[in-house]
DNA sequence: ATTTCATATTCAACAAGTTCAATATAATAT
DNA sequence: ATATTATATTGAACTTGTTGAATATGAAAT
């Protein structure tokens, strides 16, 4: 349900196509929430359906043609709604790990198996958190991209300070692991 | 794909029906999995058509009759390539946050409103803290459920690990957002 | 000249996961 | 007596998300 309120709550800043819809996930939101294009165009279209979007065709000389999608009355009440209507139990987004899953199980293959797995999520976590990174620094900009309401800029800053803070322990856990896993002597 | 796997890993400490392994996977993977009795019985079908198990109608006197699931040399083959088969790219289970998705968007509503979400957060994040000890716990006692090998517990150890830092620096982002919400003049 | 990149969207098949109800038995608790 | 809990499974409709290809245009780079 979140992809849509996503959207919306990027077509409440301002009117955009799919095609910057998916540039500003990717950009500033890809670290809790990823769709792909594909998804994005088919969740506009029963948005559209629903009266939360309107649409108009933009024809363009230099680029293809486009849609460009604006929020509608309707959309707002809906954003606003779902912004404070928070119910732990309904609306909260299960935690899945496949790392972990497999890590449950390492007992059935060899310690070394099981530390090159920790390597490879090693590299691609310091990576994470180098994103992450960048994401803030985005965020810190004098003149962010979408808007530049100060009161705004805040909240994001918070959800990134979220990004910072688990990859960071979750760094902690894979060296922590690491360590543990080398000191066993089976 | 993980769902598969996760049945896989447990069918082969031992023969489980569907039921067990839902039980199982509430009490043991569902910090990093959660998968409805429904779903668990669809997927251990289509398990059996693939050859990973085979199962035995088992029929009892006080309490309904049930199937029992094994696994196969098949099965045991297709859990150890995917245990040591990680592929950074293809294999990671992304990350996603309704909470977040609201949090990014909060300066649509009054800041009240977002110390609300915040506090249902954090009473939610004490009770998963909580629940995160009481696995630890289960993994620490002599006699664990499943299987009592200590090389298998210690794995299980290192997942639980990871449960506990990370809602703990959950907890500690919730205090300092709400922390920062609170000193907000708007 | 040709490839690659950026723009811009659509579609179809598939896989994964949720919701909810239905069915059935027996023990236990109020 | 009645309700609840535990055992045990099935099925259908629906939503969500993935994969991958197809189409089209123009600009920039090699």
């Amino acid at each position: 349900m979140s992809l849509k309120h996503g959207l919306l709550g990027l077509l409440n800043y301002e009117s955009m196509t799919g095609y910057d819809l998916d540039k500003e996930f990717k950009q500033t939101l890809a670290y809790f929430w990823q769709a792909k294009a594909s998804q994005i165009y088919r969740e506009l279209d029963t948005m559209e359906q629903n009266g939360w979007l309107t649409s108009k065709r933009v024809i363009q000389e230099e680029k293809p043609n486009k849609r460009v999608y604006s929020i509608t009355e309707k959309g707002k009440q809906e954003l606003l709604n779902w912004l404070s209507a928070y119910d732990p139990v309904k609306n909260s987004t299960p935690f899945k790990s496949a790392f972990l899953m497999r890590i449950f199980f390492g007992g059935e293959i060899s310690k070394e198996k099981t530390l090159d797995l920790f390597q490879a999520l090693r590299e691609e976590t310091v990576t994470h958190v180098q994103e992450m990174e960048k994401i803030m620094a985005l965020f810190n900009e004098s003149d962010p991209n979408i808007i530049s309401k100060p009161n705004i800029v805040k909240y994001w800053k918070l959800t990134a300070m979220s990004g910072e803070m688990l990859s960071r322990t979750q760094l902690e856990w894979i060296d922590k692991s690491i360590a543990l896993l080398e000191e066993y002597n089976d």
